[in-house]
RNA sequence: UCCCCAGUAGCUCAGUUGGUUAGAGCGGUGGACUGUUAAUCCAUGUGUCGUUGGUUCGAAUCCAACCUGGGGAGCCA
């Protein structure tokens, strides 16, 4: 006798007449008068649960078996066989059924078998992982998750992990956490009435980092293909359905590429990871299109089958402005893109993802490489229908003085720069990177609708309960 | 942070032009039936009506503030 997860019984890798036990959580269970009961349970290897077939002559069958309730925690020993019943292929034949963990009371199990919002789920964040729909959420988010290390690995990229704590508070990215182990109730202060963050952990003030980037481009500069994959942090009071204060980052930066690399380069390797989903998950996809999002599938396939269209900045804001269709916020040229005009790009006039390249320099960063024509630079996005922007990126200034003269124009103070002026002084080279954000993706493979519900415990203003 | 909407049973919601005893479905429980599978059928219980204050003879209902959640916007990934 050994143990056995779900999917290797489902699955039929298991010969029928092998004697394995299954531990899980109980999802349903329905009696026959016949003398049997159905026992329903999950594990978490797949989206479908097993049926373990339990006749009336086991042990505990009126003691235990007929009380067991939804969120019971088992472990049943059977057969493997052919099921009788439709539904499907393979179920387990129980000689002995062990109960781990009883429901206190299944009136008030906050899981019910039942349907939940998904606001209501939320809020029992650490129960919602025994739902069919987070338990397919995390398995697309582990899918992705391991299809784009594979990407980049089989494409000879390092995984290079960069701090989480800075001390650079100009990296430009938004509002920071700050991480400081002063007492609050005794701040020290100098002279002048300042704080003294010399006396602070770090000896000056520190922060938890909004982007890998400045310090991953340290690494593309000598290694040449390099990646972030970590958590990042924003302090934004952004209230929406696709902002997280805490969410992960995928961040490839290229040596010697140009923004039409790694314009490919995001191509391909969104291409990968969906394909990826598409054959691994199956399971999990089909339940996303039965349930949430009845597109996802055909969405994804459309995605991998087509080129992606690419669009000059300049060329987006003159269909949008003879599109003729009547928008909130006029279109002009040297202004950004609303999220009406994204959307109708994406949406509407593409109908798919989108890159849009060369933006107006004045809206963007300093480190973005200025184009020849003094005014764009080489930036790019790739809009998705639905969410927005999930990726951002641009080819890196590498000439020294151009980059001097825009810290300059932007006031930002030099200094603080000195290690990432380094680069550009000593062996500069061209460079290109792009960030991905991680729960962005899942959120649009999955055809969920709010970004709080793709990751295991999200963060936002005024939530940072579990 | 701004605009709009909502907060009533374990869950999803209905209700209320201010007035005695607060409603349904689902879930739970008990039973019937059945190789069942979101089973079906019968029975059954449940409520500080978000919080605090105000108006009133009387507030779950009207008003105010606050809290929480949702949708949209901004910021961005």
């Amino acid at each position: 006798m050994s143990f056995a997860s779900v999917v290797d019984v489902l699955s039929g890798e298991i010969a029928v007449g092998s004697e394995i036990t299954v531990r899980g959580w109980v999802r349903t269970r329905r009696d026959s008068k016949a003398g049997i009961s159905f026992i329903n349970i999950h594990d978490g290897s797949c989206f479908d649960a097993v049926q373990a077939v339990v006749p009336s002559e086991v042990d505990n069958y009126q003691s235990e078996v007929v009380k067991l309730t939804t969120g019971c925690s088992v472990a049943v020993t059977g057969t493997v066989a052919e099921s009788a019943g439709q539904g499907q292929a393979f179920e387990l034949q129980a000689t002995k059924v062990h109960v781990y963990g009883w429901v206190e009371d299944p009136d008030t199990y906050p899981m019910s078998p039942k349907r939940h919002s998904m606001e209501y789920l939320r809020e029992h964040a650490h129960l919602r992982t025994r739902t069919n729909v987070t338990g397919a959420v995390m398995r697309v988010r582990n899918c992705l998750s391991q299809a784009l290390h594979r990407f980049f690995h089989e494409q000879g990229y390092l995984w290079v992990s960069t701090p989480i704590i800075t001390a650079s508070d100009a990296e430009g990215a938004g509002e920071m956490f700050r991480v400081s182990t002063l007492d609050m109730m005794n701040i020290p202060k100098k002279d002048n009435g300042q704080i003294d963050y010399a006396q602070d952990f770090f000896g000056k003030e520190a922060f938890l980092t909004v982007s890998g980037q400045l310090n991953v481009e340290s690494y593309a500069c000598s290694l040449s293909k390099v990646y972030t994959f970590g958590p990042t942090f924003r302090a934004e009071n952004s209230n929406t359905s696709r902002h997280l204060s805490e969410f992960w980052m995928v961040e490839p930066e290229v040596a010697f590429a140009d923004l039409n690399d790694i314009a490919g380069l995001a191509e391909s390797m969104l291409k990968y990871a969906f394909k990826a989903v598409l054959t691994e998950r199956a399971d999990d996809m089909a339940f996303f299109q039965q349930r949430i999002d009845s597109g996802v599938i055909d969405r994804l396939q459309q995605v991998i089958e087509q080129d992606f269209v690419h669009m000059d900045y300049t060329d987006a804001v003159e269909i949008l402005q003879n599109c003729g269709k009547k928008f909130e916020y006029p279109v002009a040229w040297g202004t950004d893109l609303q999220s009406e005009h994204e959307r109708y790009l994406a949406e509407v006039h593409v109908g798919a993802p989108i890159i849009l390249k060369n933006y107006p320099k004045d809206i963007k960063a300093f480190y973005m490489r200025q184009n020849d024509d003094g005014k764009t630079v080489a930036a790019m996005d790739v809009l998705a229908p639905g969410i927005g922007e999930i990726i951002g990126g641009s080819a890196r200034e590498e000439r020294l003085d151009v980059l001097d003269a825009r810290l300059d124009e932007m006031q930002l103070p030099k200094e603080q720069y000195s290690w990432y002026r380094d680069l550009r002084r000593y062996g500069t080279v061209p460079h290109a990177g792009f960030g991905l954000g991680f729960e962005r993706l899942v959120t649009y493979v999955t055809g969920m609708q709010n970004i709080r519900d793709v990751i295991p415990f999200p963060r936002a203003p005024k939530s940072a309960d579990f």
